[in-house]
DNA sequence: CATGAATGAGGTTTCATTCAT
DNA sequence: TATGAATGAAACCTCATTCAT
């Protein structure tokens, strides 16, 4: 029986437990583990899981969060600091975004593979809460920016939330599925590289667009 | 027992009969039929089915390939036109395909929930061919724009792929798995006007973006 | 894999092996057997039992209302023939329905525990649709009483009723959970069987009595 | 952390804390709690409750004893009194035994209940121990009415557990399992109070029958 | 005595797919 | 070709009970 975990560190620690071990088998084979799986890598019995995490969705769910937000976190280290042209830091956070993903590529497949869980098997509410707190941390992203590069406040918000639209939307494109690092990863990264580029070029360019018109402006004036 | 289907065109009739009894039980319940079901719904039994679609996963993602499809056919309505300003052609598209997927949210709807079969039971083979298949056809209607816009060979599927990729990511976002057009519909309609426009007009900005560098270059200029 | 059952004959033997093959591991155990257990000694994969039977619940409600139902044929065997005084008949029934009981202990112990299943996990449909065939049987048999026995149409149903509730609300105060036919079972005859004699003794009394009222009516008359 | 009991009677009282809040739950969900449920609901924690019940079956069969305790002792309270006629006796117990499971109709829904868990999961030894005693206080009640009505000793037991046993019996087939008193309430306390009166009519007729022989004597001294 | 964290057995049902007819 | 009976894997979560603190 495992030590029991009475301090509120103790049982942080215990869930935190929980979380890499699931993590690494999910690295490991790429598959879901099931909970019994995690239980035994954790060193707990199946039923301990279910006193830290309510759903096996639940713990995927959190995995994905802390993933996505080591991004964010990645993000504002690049446009926090003062001074720097606009420019530079959109540059290093799309490489840092790009150098994390390709460091990580089971976050992507994980991402996938969740999604596909939620529509299937989990209830609503869950996947409500997990897209509030997803969508929480992006906002605190946004901010970040909005001060960073002078943006009215809530354009950052938006800007996150395309550049993680367009990033997991261009990973069902290349999933090699195959091994961790082939080249379809390479590919991967080189297309969301410039697609990336192409999206924050567009959006940071004056005016703000209207919805379909005006989409070359330089067509457009000579 | 229904008729045996001799002739081919008899067999590609029944084809169309099982695509479109799942697509419209999907369309209902919003959820992928049993195939069970899909059989009772196209007058067959379970078996049959089989014979015209070695596996489940096939036949939602013929169902997905037609809708796709349909949305390239649009594309080309939209630029094969002689004439006419590229920015109003690419609004033209980004309208009609906004327009689409406001007509038919089920789409986005099946294609998160097949990605996610994809993800856990299909082959890898299957996979592959469904991928292979819907590049196929997006790098058609990216020639169309090639031409159209004049842009250089491979340039345009570029671009299809990331739309696609932008708005399947972006409906992660927003889908209220609700009523048919709840709220959730027309935000997401709007957000993906906007992503959209930003990222076709930073796509189509000269000169062709290095990635990272130089991301927003009249900040540069001054 | 079993032979494929398509004529309807075919069918209901099947259906007849699965309950055998349950009747008799829960005489084996004295304990509810898991459906896979069921399927296994069947000579049928687990699925197979489903299609058969909707739930679990579904084929021990079935060999508990076959288990009645023979109790009832031999009812009917007891009261049919024509001629023979109504106390004869009577005497016949109970003994033939405690010589019953006593050679099939295990009716009354599936009785016991169907019941509980029944009260933690089946719907209350399948409990009511369970109610409804027994009670439509005691009724079949209710009718031959009320034939046999000259009385007013209903009467034998209550007798019949009663004498069930009496049987099952005897067994729970001897059953010995042991050994097939330990002491427990004797004892358990002998009072049935003396109960039971009492019950009809009263039932059968002129007048009807009233509730309550007029219990003895031979102190009173003195 | 709750109060430690030290003393003897502060054991008493929290063990009756324990049944009460147990018997509180099991009345408002008519479903068996949890020992969490008991245990929250009676301020204590789950371990607590261990060391005042040695299992959850036994907080129940010592719910259960007390009710059926207090049915004996309405008997009781009817039996007492010297004088009155015999027939008044029992007529007055009958009344007052419908009477009070009309009032506590949850006394024979957790009697089904837990006889569903003794056939289940309960060690023979507990569930021996449950019914000794609860047939010593049925013995005890039997007594009471050997004296009262002056039948020879050891008849009134009888009496009461087939009693018992007909009211048990038949309240499985009016658990209507809905809302506290429905028709099938009615219906049940209509049908137990003839059942009984009959029962009791037959037992207390003379000669005390033997069994299966001269059911119906009037009939045949005709 | 009190706590509450840890344990781990336990079994149903679904349904995509196969194959005998 | 068509049928539909047969297959069997797959994994969740609950909760009574124990035991370390």
């Amino acid at each position: 029986m495992a030590k029991h975990a009475y301090a509120s560190e103790d049982k942080e620690a215990r869930r935190r437990d929980i979380l890499a071990a699931a993590a690494a088998l999910f690295s490991e084979t790429r598959e879901l583990p099931s909970i019994a799986e995690v239980a035994a890598a954790a060193g707990l019995a199946k039923g301990t899981v279910y006193l830290y995490f309510p759903t096996k969705g639940a713990i995927f769910a959190a995995i994905l969060l802390a993933g996505w937000g080591d991004v964010i976190d990645e993000l504002e280290a690049a446009f926090r600091p003062a001074g720097g042209r606009p420019g530079d830091k959109v540059a290093s956070f799309l490489a840092s975004l790009v150098g994390y993903l390709t460091d990580n590529p089971m976050l992507l497949r994980l991402d996938a593979i969740v999604r596909g869980l939620f529509e299937r098997d989990l209830e609503p509410a869950e996947v409500a809460a997990f897209k509030a707190a997803l969508h929480g941390r992006i906002a605190a992203g946004g901010a970040v920016i909005d001060e960073s590069l002078g943006l009215p406040p809530g354009r950052g918000v938006k800007l996150l939330v395309r550049t993680h639209a367009l990033t997991r939307g261009l990973w069902g494109y290349f999933d090699a599925s195959g091994a961790g690092a082939g080249p379809g990863l390479a590919e991967f990264a080189e297309n969301l590289a410039q697609a990336l580029a192409e999206y924050w070029r567009g959006a940071l360019a004056e005016p703000p667009p209207a919805p379909f018109a005006d989409t070359n402006p330089r067509e457009e004036t000579r």
